[in-house]
DNA sequence: AACTGATTGTCAAGTAGTTAACATTAGTTT
DNA sequence: AAACTAATGTTAACTACTTGACAATCAGTT
């Protein structure tokens, strides 16, 4: 098998999938996919610092710094120090924040529900698996290239 | 099943599959992978102008134009006015840059086998099937959005 | 032949990411 | 305590994309 067609095919996969949340959010939320990732990723993390958020969301410290005034200025986000710690920064959902992050993320679950239902044909639970199989397949090789 | 999950896993395996990618071709070949899906993507279009290559690699014709003097300055490309027409411009890989891509796909293509005779247990042919099915539904159910 | 409408390629301006360098702070070693 | 070492957050410069506007060209209709 051509192993460049499944990539291929994964990568179309993805951009549709992308697309599609970005429309539904960007219609119903007046928020982009990449926003909304960025807040409900603060939801779901304890205790977070840019720093954090950065590795969270798989790209640069610089990244995450040049947007944080984006959703500060919108009262997303409250930004303080950590008491007693001059370095890092902690993150928090403004009340407001929190409502959007769970409001769009209910949502979108919500729409990706009905369209997943016509694909009943999928068992959803073992794709996911065998994907993460993959994908840990991968990590492993690196990691051994590295090692190397 | 909690839908987001699998959107995940999705989108964290592309960006390993991608960095893999991106990783050996710069090591091998000293291209990275966008410019790899640039090459290879001409190489396998039978009269391709910037516009139907925009269409392939799934961006404006703004940015494959944009790009198209990197790949003329290396010698890659030679770009010319089709006979006949004053609108249209063909692209034609040089011999050098038909000889990247296809070294640099049949490498590419090799490293990925290897890979992928760890992940065994799968079936890629069913998987691929798979993938492209959800696709299918995700594209119809943009258009009976769009028609509505 | 002239008009209309669509398509093509390019430019300008804007966005979101990158890496590299930096000052600052925290933690560890001596 | 002082001195390295490592981590954090910010900035600057760069890259690769976007959209919108534009002139040029092509194709179809009258």
């Amino acid at each position: 098998m051509n192993s460049r067609r499944i990539t291929f095919t994964l990568n179309e996969l993805v951009y549709v999938l992308n697309s599609t949340a970005d429309r539904l959010l960007r219609a119903n939320f007046d928020i982009t996919y990449s926003q909304f990732l960025f807040l409900v990723t603060l939801l779901s993390q304890k205790n977070p610092t840019p720093s954090h958020l950065a590795e969270c969301l798989g790209v640069s410290r610089a990244a995450v710094s040049q947007r944080l005034s984006w959703f500060q200025d919108r009262n997303f986000l409250k930004i303080s120090k950590v008491s007693g710690n001059d370095k890092n920064l902690s993150l928090k959902l403004t009340r407001k924040g929190e409502i959007l992050a769970t409001q769009s993320a209910d949502f979108l679950e919500e729409e990706f529900r009905i369209i997943f239902d016509h694909a009943a044909f999928v068992d959803l639970e073992k794709l996911d698996k065998t994907l993460s199989q993959i994908k840990s397949i991968l990590i492993q090789n690196q990691e051994s290239r590295n090692a190397a």
